[in-house]
DNA sequence: CATGGGATTGACT
DNA sequence: GTCAATCCCATGC
């Protein structure tokens, strides 16, 4: 099945994070042990090393090295510690940025997911199990190990949209949890879906 | 080498 | 509404 080539990356960080709701990302485990999960995007948010909140403002360091790199690649960072939050690197070698992949709609592997988000067997609705960047990592595996892996043939890909996603009703807000050029209206999200994370732009 | 700050989540008041 | 968990890394001495 196809996956997006680089070049959809190599454009403004903005368009790319718009486009890349309704598509799908999936991981399948090095080893083919655990079962491939995935999810349709159904919120992203872009950062550019042009504004402080982009890890890349500070200019290029050993943990930027991947944002500055070549676009289609992963960009996988441990946030307060204990979650691994996804990214897709975009725009053209030498410019920092990347959209964060904030929550999806699961697709395939949900019981694998489940197992993943409550290992205690505690009872978890569909969309409890990828509605934040920190949740959504976890449901599909996705560690530290896959910073800098290519989102086209690595383990974790991201594919077009289908049919039934190819004209979402988006729309856009600020972005969540962030201290730094916090008005930029660059958080984008899938109107009316229950896997949005909170605050959902329609609510606010 | 010491320090401090998170692109979060879940538990609890 | 508040708050702690916990680790990577940028910064500054």
């Amino acid at each position: 099945m196809r996956t997006l080539p680089s070049d959809f990356y190599a454009r403004p960080v903005l368009e790319v994070a718009r486009e890349l709701i309704g598509c799908v990302v999936e991981h399948r485990p090095a080893g083919g042990g655990e079962p491939l999960t995935s999810g349709v995007i159904v919120e992203t948010e872009a950062y550019h090393d042009s504004e402080p909140a982009c890890h890349a403002f500070v200019g290029l360091t050993p943990r930027t090295r991947i944002l500055f790199g070549p676009p289609g690649r992963a960009y996988v960072y441990r946030s307060y510690g204990i979650h691994a939050l996804l990214n897709a690197v975009c725009e053209p070698e030498g410019v920092g940025a990347a959209v964060l992949i904030r929550a999806l709609q699961p697709l395939a592997g949900i019981e694998a997911m489940r197992a993943r988000r409550s290992p205690l067997g505690v009872a978890m609705r569909d969309e409890e199990l990828c509605s934040g960047p920190g949740k959504l990592t976890q449901a599909l595996g996705i560690e530290l190990t896959e910073n800098g892996g290519d989102l086209y043939n690595g383990p974790v890909r991201i594919r077009p949209r289908e049919s039934a996603w190819l004209e979402p009703t988006i729309l856009t807000g600020t972005r969540i949890g962030i201290t730094k050029a916090v008005e930029l209206p660059w958080r984008f999200c899938v109107a009316d879906n229950r896997n949005v994370s909170r605050p959902r732009p329609s609510e606010k």
